[in-house]
DNA sequence: AATGAATGAGACTTCATTCAT
DNA sequence: TATGAATGAAGTCTCATTCAT
C-alpha cells in the first residue's frame, strides 16, 4: 500500500507550502496537519517532533536541488560546461520550485535545522564542489575556498529568485546570459 | 532625560540577541523584556505590538548598514573606488554586527516586516544604486537591473560573513582582496 | 458517545454561574474553564472566541426561556387565557432559572453580544407577538407596539425577579395573582 | 480654583460615556483617563480605585434622576397629579440622559456596586415610595410592595428608552399618553 | 495636584504534543 | 495506522495600580 508513503508526502508538501507563504514562524503544526487533510496527531505517527519533520524536509529539499542540479552533469565534462549545466540548472530548479528554494533559504538563515543537518545537505553538493576545486587545479578558477566560489558562483541566484516573484521583476526581464556571465567573471581567473 | 531612549535601546538590543542567538522564532516577548531587563508590559510603551517592534528594528538595523556602507563616500569619487569603498564598508559593517547582519538576512528571507517597510529599507541604499548606474552610463559596469548587480556584487557578503562566525571559517583565513576581485569581475565590463 | 456534548455543556454551565454569581466582567475564561473542570485550550475546540461562547450561551438561554413561556400554549386559546399562561410561564422560569435570567439581562443591558444575535433572540418570541396583535385585533388588548406592550406586560417580572433573591424579598410573599392583574390590567383595553 | 471640580467631573463624564458606548467591561482606567484627558495616575488622586469611582458615578447618575423626577413635585398634590409627573419626568430623563440611564442599568443589572450603594441610591426615591404608600392609604393604588408597584409603573420606561435610541424605534413613534395610561392603569385600584 | 513611565498579575488565545479509541 | 479530543505550557497583549518627579 503507498498510502503510508502519501501521508508523509502531503504532510511535507502542506509544510512547503506554509513556509513559503507565511514562513517558518506561522507554520503550526495544526495548519500543517488540516492542509494536509489529516489530524494533528498523524504527525507524530511519520515524525518524532516538529524539529524531525523539519530536517526531513531540509534535507529532501536540499535533495531535490542537487538531484536538479547535476541532471545531466559528467565528471567527465569540461570544467566551464560543467559549471555552465549546473549553475543554469540551479536556476531552473529555483525558478520552478519556489517552495523548496523558499525553505532552504529560511532554514539556512534562521536556526531551524540542527548544525549536522545542515553540514549533511551541503555534503549532497559535493559534486559541485569537485568540479570548482578541479577548476583551480586546471588554473581556471580563482584559487579560493569553496564557500567563497559558491557565495559567488550560486547564491546570488538565491536572491535573484526572491526577487522575481516578489512581482518587482517579472520573468521575461530576465536576461539569463548576462546573469549567467556574471557569475562566471567572477570565479574565473 | 535619558531614561525613555534607554529603554527602547535596551529592547531593540535584546531583540538583536535573541534574534541572532536563537531565530526569531524563539524570540518570545517574555524573553526579549526580561534580556532588556524590563516588564513584559513595558514594550507595550514602546511600540504598539510586536509587529511595530519589528519593523522598527529592521529599518534600524537597515539604517545602520547604510550608514555604514556610505561612510567617507562622496558622489564625486571615480565608480570604481566608491564602490570599493563602499564593499569594504559593507563586509566591514557585516563582520563587526553580526547581530544586525541577521537580523537583516532574516527579515528580508521570512515575511517577519511587510512589503512596505523593506522597500523603505532599501531607500536607505539609493547612493548605491546612484554609483551603479553611474558605471553602467560611464560603460564601466555592466547593463543590468540593480537588484541583478547587487545580488553579484554585495549579496554574497552575506553568506560569506554567515559562514564565519558559524566557525567553519576563521577571521584570518579570509582574503579580503581576492573576495573583492570577485565582486568586482562580476559587475564590471 | 456523549463527552462532546457533555463538556460544551459543562461549559456553558459554568459560564452561566459565574455570570450570575460576579457578572460578565469578572468572568474569565481561565475560570469557566476551572469551574467546567476542563482546560482553558478547550474551550477554544467547541467556541472561536469568548464572544462566540457568549452568543450561544445568550441564544441557549434565550431558546429556553422561550419554549418555556409556550409550554402548554396553542393558537386557539383566546388571547387573555394564551396570555396568563405565558405570563405565569415566564414567571415559573424566571424564578426556577435565574442564572439563565440574569444572563438575559446582562447580555440586553451591556453590549456583550452583537446585535444579530439580539434580533435573533427576539424573534424566539414571536408567538408572544402574535399573541398581542391578535388581542389588538380584537380589541381586547391596548393598540401599542409589541415592544411597549411587551414593557409593561413581561418586562416587569425581570425587575420582580431581581429583587428576590437579593433576599430583599421572600418568596412567599409574592403574591402572584396581584401582579398578574398589574400586567393585565395595563395593557388590556 | 474650580480646577478641582473640573478633572473629577471630566472623570466621571468620560466615564460614562464609554460605559454608555461599550459597556462597563471594556471601560478600562486608561481609556477613561485619555478620555477625560488627565494621566492615569490622576485618577486615584480623586478616587480610591476603580470601584469606588464607580460608586461615586453610579450614586451621582442617581442623584441626577432623582432630582429630575421631583422636579416641580410638592406633597400637596394629588397622588394622581404626583404621580403622573414624576413619570413623565423621568421619561423626559431617560431621554435626555441616556447615558446616565445606560449606566444605572447596567450598575442595577451586574454587581459592578456593592449592595449598601444600590441601597443607598434608592433611598434618594423615598418620595416616590412615600406617594405610593398615600395612593394605597387612599385606596387609589393597589396594595401593593413598594417594589411591585415601581416594576410596573417606572421600570418599563427602562425597556423603552432602550428600544428607542438602538434605532429600532424612532422618538416620534412614541405615543406618551397611552404609555402614562398603561403605567397608570397597572397601579391604580 | 499632576504626571509619564513602569509594572505584576492576569486577560484571551495558540502551541506542540499526547491520549483513548 | 489513524484520529478527534484534550491539554499544560507558553504566546501576545491589557489591566488596575503605583512610583519618581
Amino acid at each position: 500500500m503507498t498510502k503510508r508513503r502519501d501521508k508523509k508526502e502531503a504532510l511535507l508538501d502542506a509544510t512547503l507550502t506554509l513556509v513559503n507563504n507565511h514562513g517558518f514562524h506561522a507554520a503550526p503544526m495544526s495548519k500543517i496537519a488540516k492542509l494536509a487533510g489529516v489530524s494533528p496527531a498523524t504527525i507524530y505517527i511519520y515524525f518524532e517532533n516538529k524539529q524531525d519533520m523539519m530536517n526531513a524536509i531540509y534535507l529532501k529539499s536540499k535533495r531535490a536541488m542537487a538531484d536538479a542540479a547535476f541532471d545531466g552533469y559528467s565528471s567527465d565534462m569540461s570544467v566551464k560546461r560543467g559549471f555552465e549545466l549546473m549553475w543554469r540548472n540551479v536556476l531552473e530548479f529555483k525558478m520552478t520550485h519556489k517552495r523548496e528554494a523558499t525553505l532552504l533559504e529560511q532554514c539556512e538563515t534562521s536556526p531551524i535545522v540542527g548544525d549536522e543537518i545542515l553540514k549533511e545537505g551541503i555534503s549532497y553538493l559535493s559534486p559541485m564542489s569537485q568540479l570548482l576545486r578541479r577548476g583551480i587545479d586546471e588554473n581556471i578558477i580563482k584559487n579560493a575556498a569553496d564557500y567563497e566560489l559558491y557565495a559567488y558562483a550560486f547564491y546570488p541566484l538565491t536572491f535573484i529568485s526572491q526577487n522575481i516573484g516578489r512581482s518587482q521583476v517579472s520573468n521575461n526581464d530576465l536576461n539569463i546570459d548576462m546573469l549567467f556571465s556574471m557569475a562566471w567573471d567572477s570565479i574565473r581567473c
